[in-house]
RNA sequence: GUGGGUGUAGCGUAGUUGGUUAACGCGUCAGAUUGUGGCUCUGAAGAUCGAGGGUUCGAGUCCCUUCACUCACCCCA
């Protein structure tokens, strides 16, 4: 017969077992640490109607969305979590407690071409609060500082939280008289890093902007310096534009709010040329990278949205939300050797080896194993010896069990320790005690470890 | 969507101006060692050289087409 060649689509990630756990392991600290700041989980479909998707319309979204015909519905894949978000906030408003604060760890699907750090398919780790009617300024500062907390606990230092405003942008735009072209002038500017001050100047002169007004922007982006520094520098616009006024206000609440959140300095910046991430963004914008991958980009971004669930309803619902980009961050630290191979691995805890034909003894010493909490699996298969322990060394299960005649006859079992080498006979319970001690012995390490 | 690059065992690679049987490492399997793994040694299996067509006495190698992957741009996590 004819075979198919296994493959998996590009832009899809696949992992192996080990790391798959350690991918787990990341998730399992995300998880704990939203519920810690008070977030409940949520999920929500992969399929949407298109309408509800797209309802927002327009642009790149629309070219990059999957979307397809099933009998008479128009369906469409989601591209993140936050619209979907928007319409079960707006679907479920009377039902809910605001501020509702949700988290969601999910697959997301955008139909561009892959490459490097860059997915068709991959997981975002949102967090988001949604307010009824009004939604407090403490939000936008809580936010990042819950970022701080888990990619401390992943084990990295060097990254910086970068945030900005987007009312004290579109401020200081409409002030040069540029309200229309904010947009493209906020993609323009956020290439700075990357492609050097003269390249943003000559596209921001081919927008159509006067000299003198990329001149000012360029002023504006260059203001570098510590948060106060910024923030004290940017004082030299105030009293010009009330919305220009009103986002430095929130940009220095935010950044005083964060430092009693317990999120160092060196861990959050203030940054005028950051203002990326989707159009729906309206206020405080977050955007965080890894000190040592720059060239990598994002690997988690967010900000506040005002008007999102307007598509949906007339109740005002406005949010602040930031996104980890898991798969890409998987990737990098994996790509860097960042990932702890020392991190145990292993399926089980435990292989049982029964040297016997009858299995029943060793499916009685299995059971008690589990109830005492160790991660027990039960190797039946008629093999070599030499493969069944083979197995268990392959896959870093730390304690093989021998479970034979003798054993059996004196109420034992044997146990051995592939790590030392040492085995012992011994009752079920002093069996059970020395793998449980084994166990909680080894480290707890961090996932990520950081040169 | 636009423009480059690369396709050789499961993975990573070598392969001379086109020349006979496509090489090596890792991994896999077997044995040395039928109740004791890692290390070592010995052996084995595994590739229609991405696919299709062309040039040639002869193509992994040159040409065309196509597909896949990949990088950059765009945009983003």
């Amino acid at each position: 017969m004819e075979k198919i060649r296994p493959r998996t689509l590009s832009g899809f990630m696949e992992l192996m077992p080990a790391p798959q756990k350690q991918m787990e392991r990341m998730m399992q600290i995300l998880r704990d640490t939203y519920e810690l700041y008070g977030f409940t989980p949520l999920d929500t479909p992969i399929l949407e109607s298109a309408e509800i998707l797209l309802a927002k319309g327009g642009g790149d979204t629309e070219k990059q969305i999957y979307r397809f015909q099933k009998g008479d519905s128009d369906l469409a894949m989601r591209f993140d979590l936050t619209v979907p978000l928007a319409k079960y906030v707006a679907m479920h408003a009377g039902e809910l407690s605001f501020p509702f604060r949700r988290y969601q760890i999910g697959k997301v699907y955008r139909g561009e071409r892959a490459q490097r750090g860059r997915y068709r398919e991959f997981y975002q780790a949102d967090i988001d609060i949604i307010g009824d009617g009004k939604l407090d300024i403490l939000n936008e500062a809580e936010i990042p500082s819950i970022i701080y907390t888990i990619f401390r606990r992943f084990g990295l230092k060097r990254f910086v939280i970068r945030v900005n405003n987007r009312k004290l942008l579109n401020g200081f735009y409409a002030l040069l008289g540029l309200t229309e072209k904010s947009g493209d002038i906020m993609r323009t500017v956020d290439k700075l890093d990357k492609i050097g001050e003269e390249k943003v100047r000559a596209i921001l002169l081919e927008e159509g902007l006067t000299e003198e007004q990329a001149g000012e922007i360029l002023r504006f982006i260059a203001i570098k310096g510590s948060n106060a520094e910024v923030l004290a520098k940017l004082e030299d616009w105030k009293g010009k534009n009330e919305i220009f006024d009103l986002g430095l206000q929130e940009l220095s609440t935010v950044a005083k709010h964060l430092t009693a959140f317990g999120v160092p300095e060196e861990n959050f910046a203030v940054d005028l040329t950051i203002a990326r991430g989707l159009d729906y963004y309206t206020g405080t914008v977050y955007e965080t990278t890894l000190l040592d991958h720059p060239e990598l980009g994002s690997v988690c971004s967010g900000g506040r949205y005002d008007n999102l669930a307007e598509y949906y309803t007339d109740r005002q619902l406005p949010g602040v939300g930031i996104s980890i980009g898991l798969t890409r961050l998987f990737y990098v630290l994996g790509e860097q050797n960042m990932l702890n191979d020392a991190l145990p691995t292993a399926p089980a805890d435990c292989l049982l080896l029964p040297m016997t034909e009858d299995l029943g003894a060793a499916v009685r010493l299995a059971t008690q194993f589990r109830n005492a909490g160790i991660r027990t699996q039960i190797y039946a298969e008629q093999k070599k010896f030499k493969a069944k322990i083979g197995y268990a060394d392959k896959l870093h299960i730390p304690y093989v069990v021998f479970l034979g005649e003798d054993e059996i006859a004196r109420g034992e079992c044997s146990v051995k320790n592939l790590q030392t080498g040492q085995q012992q006979s011994l009752s079920v319970e002093a069996a059970i005690a020395l793998i449980q001690e084994g166990i909680t012995a080894m480290s707890q390490d961090s996932v990520i470890i950081e040169k």
